[in-house]
DNA sequence: TGATTTTCTTGATATAGATCAATTTAATAT
DNA sequence: ATATTAAATTGATCTATATCAAGAAAATCA
């Protein structure tokens, strides 16, 4: 139905996204149909809180943060959606409204799909109920994880935890961080100016070589010793 | 199949649990033969954290305290399971363990339904699949606001709000706190002497009146300005 | 009912990390 | 390239809340 802006976003969501993966073709087909494709330059917002919540978002490329604003006005990040990844739950309820700020980080695409359409593609397809019953079971795993390490543990074990996560999975030791200090401060639950402090403190103990947002780490194992 | 110690515990998962609500007639007939029922006194667990996570649970009527232990061997309290609530998440992939506790904290009747069986029932009943992504989906829009309060606001903060919420519904100001002061800090993320402090603020700024576990709110609009 | 255990309260102290402020460095735009 | 703006660093404080400790109150048990 909706027209494209670029030719081959609504593929890369089918392909790309766990939730469409093992799916019957037919109903492969009717996603694709339903799919519409929206391209967002970094500091864009795929949406606000206050917006209606009325569409799931699938990131195809790019990525983008979430996050929302508590009373006092400070910013705590949710979660970083990264190609592949959707953002879902708010957009199912009828009538609810958006509570937190999806913002790009790069250009990023983005591919939709209304609440209507998404809520009757579920009943017609049980297998993709499945999975998006099992990705959102995910997703609360690890936002409970997320409660009680921000609740539990210090700002340095959070980073070097943080640290270890993001190398995990990089062939090489030395990588730049992929967030400014400032998100980073507001995903782990505190300020830049102790992230730096703490990196400061983790390079004068020869975990890690730190200019900037490049991180080099030294000892991965003494890292892991302070989560 | 599973035979019944309270023969009426059955029926009471089916008409308690909002995930059930709104089925078709041949599908509640299914979910009741699936349903094996179990009973818990208090201090009892439901599962434990390396328990092969293999059933949904449904509390037909108690209440249970689900928790984490952080690796310094801190407890994070996750959530309250209230009559006509469940927890599934976990069980529903294959294969995983239990990261977490769920301890009775009176006697409880509890539903349980093992992974295969529901599996099944939600390839079969897209009613079923739909209600469970909503209900994870409020989950964890639910979570998302217990991370950002923990991060974002204050003890004081975080204790009014959790004040407001439990004696809201309730026809009197005056109620019991449902649990205990421990349980509530780790909740709230903080320690029991905290909110033995923060609780004697409050009533020396005529907030409220406490003793011990008795509250009684006297100005929640104030309280609701620590919010 | 008294005895024992658990929870709660209150005080004294310590500290992790926030905040405020001033540079320095890096990124972006002209 | 140079100017402008944004981000990061570093230092000096400040404060909310944890921790440790000891006594009081409740709850549980025998």
């Amino acid at each position: 139905m909706a027209k494209l802006a670029h030719e081959h976003t609504g593929e890369d969501c089918l392909s790309l996204v766990t939730i469409f993966q093992s799916l019957p073709e037919k109903d492969l087909a009717i996603v694709a149909d339903i799919v519409s494709a929206h391209h967002f330059k970094a500091g864009e917002f795929l949406y606000q809180a206050g917006d209606e919540a009325n569409a799931l978002m699938i990131v195809a490329h790019g990525q983008a943060k979430v996050y929302q604003i508590a009373a006092n006005g400070k910013e705590q990040m949710l979660r970083i959606l990264q190609t592949g990844e959707f953002d879902g739950e708010a957009a199912l309820f009828s009538n609810s409204e958006r509570t937190s700020f999806a913002e790009a980080l790069m250009d990023t695409d983005v591919c939709q799909i209304s609440r209507g359409d998404f809520q009757k593609l579920m009943k017609s397809s049980p297998e993709l109920a499945v999975n998006m019953v099992n990705a959102f079971g995910q997703r609360i795993t690890q936002l409970e994880q997320q409660t009680t390490e921000v609740t539990t543990a210090s700002v340095e074990s959070r980073l070097a935890n943080y640290l270890l996560e993001t190398s995990a999975g990089l062939d090489d030791a030395r990588f730049t961080l992929p967030l400014k200090k400032k998100d980073i401060a507001t995903y782990l639950g505190t300020t830049p100016e102790t992230i730096s402090r703490k990196l400061t403190k983790m390079a004068s103990d020869n975990l890690l070589e730190n200019k900037g947002l490049q991180v080099k780490i030294l000892d991965s194992d003494g890292l892991a010793m302070l989560v």
